[in-house]
DNA sequence: TTTAAAATATACTTTTTAGTATATTTGCAT
DNA sequence: ATGCAAATATACTAAAAAGTATATTTTAAA
């Protein structure tokens, strides 16, 4: 079993992410995160070496907890449009995301971009693991026969994020999500279209 | 001609817009805007209230002139595909953007989302003007007869507008500018398909 | 069950940032 | 040209944030 101080540090990471995703790096204090978790200074830098070690481990957490997520949707299904489709409804609603505040690999790479080299590399090795896994599996649905090779596996995939990762944040900044749906059925149809 | 005040107001907001486009909201102190413009205190709350009233300002600037910048590009061009063409190729540049830092519109989208309700509503309305403005152009090419009425104008302005904010902050995460121009080239390609 | 170490809380200091009061300079109307 | 108001600079205070030293509590091994 987990030690207290294990236990500890994972109830600060879990509390401390929706607070990062939705304030931001920058947006976040060290008041925030202790009013959050009803915590103590001497507790937080226990566990974390200061502000820049708490925001990189909570960075860290967010994204491990996305993957899993993402990569648990992905694989219940067995066919590559299945597998795509249920990537793209896995981001359908860009209100309720699965944390607080939306995506927050995509958040964290708008903010890291000119100010946390650290963590942008980071966000930038889980953008390109997730560029050759869906990619990945577009390939395996041409080299199976279920995809037309017309389908560039790379391009589309591309297309497809940058879409899905833009229009949440326009559709959570008009306050409406059916253009996100619309998006999502335009990609899928799309991609029926590669069908054969 | 402008009064030195005026000038000196418009030189701090000038200076202050990439340091915001760069840093974020919260990121940006009053003494980085100091040191970028060589002034001091006095002068800068001489022309704001505060850093809210900064922010806002700095904001509002740097939002007209993307307007500006945008909409000058594209009424260049006389035909619907031109219009859309020279809207693509203005955000071709993922690295290079016009303001150091990205599009400030949807950068200021995904900080002001949880933080800052009136730059939130302010930045909506202007996503409302461009979406209306760029599918407008799409009518218009549809009307005309340049595009086929099988064409959604305001799914497809939708799904550019959002690939393409998408793919800038992707691609200025894995600091590359390939994919970008891949993007634009299928999203130019796509509409050439409903050419008449 | 005891106790020493680990974990957490309390009470501070330091640093950074925002904001203000006042002095000085500058531009421009007379 | 000059004097006064506007613009800007200087020198401060206030508040917020980060970080630290130390006391207390808790956990778990002996």
């Amino acid at each position: 079993m987990a030690t207290k101080a294990e236990k500890t540090k994972q109830f600060i990471l879990e509390t401390a992410a929706p607070l990062y995703n939705e304030k931001g790096i920058s947006g976040v204090s060290i008041d925030d995160v202790l009013e959050a978790t009803k915590l103590t200074k001497g507790c937080i830098y226990g566990h974390f070496q200061g502000k820049d070690d708490l925001s990189e481990q909570v960075i860290e957490y967010s994204l491990n907890h996305l993957t899993e997520k993402i990569t648990a949707a992905v694989l219940k299904e067995n066919t590559a449009k299945g597998k795509i489709g249920a990537f793209m409804d896995f981001y359908k609603n860009p209100i309720n995301t699965f944390i607080n505040g939306g995506c927050p690999l995509f958040n964290t790479a708008v903010e890291a971009d000119d100010n946390f080299p650290t963590i942008k590399q980071k966000v930038a090795a889980r953008f390109a693991a997730g560029q050759e896994a869906l990619s990945g599996i577009l390939q395996e649905g041409i080299d199976s026969g279920e995809l037309s090779s017309k389908l560039n596996p790379k391009r589309f995939a591309f297309k497809m994020v940058a879409a899905i990762e833009g229009g949440i944040v326009i559709c959570r900044n008009i306050d409406s999500a059916k253009p996100m749906y619309d998006l999502v059925q335009d990609l899928k149809d799309e991609l029926q279209n590669y069908s054969l």
